[in-house]
DNA sequence: GCCAACGTTGGC
DNA sequence: GCCAACGTTGGC
């Protein structure tokens, strides 16, 4: 899951605790969330448009995914004039269990890894705010960041 | 701040 | 359905 640290960082994260992910407004995005992530999957939590893009850490999703109803919030920046009340069109997953990384695995980490390389962050141009991250692409990352073995 | 890449919108 | 225009994302 992306997130500019400016707006919402892994330390917004572990000092809320959980946090709904609201604000998605992007289909494939929304898809993903709805139909793949479950309750207790991990999270690679990473921060874009800064200095250092990369993975700062994990999560887990907490809470399945509920209508995100700041798509109808008239004033609100999520508002979609396209969404009402029986139709909120998006929806948000609650996300806990912030862990921040010793050290982030740091996007040119990523293209240089023969085992990431291949990760859809790793793309130019790929904007997709919450992306699918196969086993061994997670395994990776944490040996990365220094785990020495599978949580 | 720049700008390439992308998704969405809307005229036709 | 096409596609130009536009707004946004996000690395640099």
């Amino acid at each position: 899951m992306k997130s500019e640290p400016d707006v919402f960082s892994i330390d917004d994260l572990i000092q809320r605790g959980v946090e709904n992910w609201d604000g998605v407004r992007n289909y494939q995005a929304r898809n993903f969330m709805r139909d793949h992530m479950k309750v207790g999957a991990q999270v690679l939590f990473y921060h874009s448009n800064t200095a250092q893009p990369g993975i700062y850490g994990l999560a887990r999703v907490t809470g399945a995914p509920v209508p995100d109803k700041t798509s109808i919030d008239i004033g609100h920046k999520g508002f979609d004039p396209k969404a009402s009340v029986d139709n909120p069109i998006w929806c948000m997953v609650e996300v806990g269990q912030g862990v921040k990384f010793f050290k982030p695995v740091l996007l040119s980490q990523i293209r240089n890894d023969p085992t990431l390389s291949e990760m859809l962050v790793a793309r130019k141009g790929q904007r997709l705010s919450i992306q699918p991250v196969s086993q061994a692409e997670f395994r990776q990352v944490l040996k990365l960041a220094g785990y020495k073995h599978d949580q």
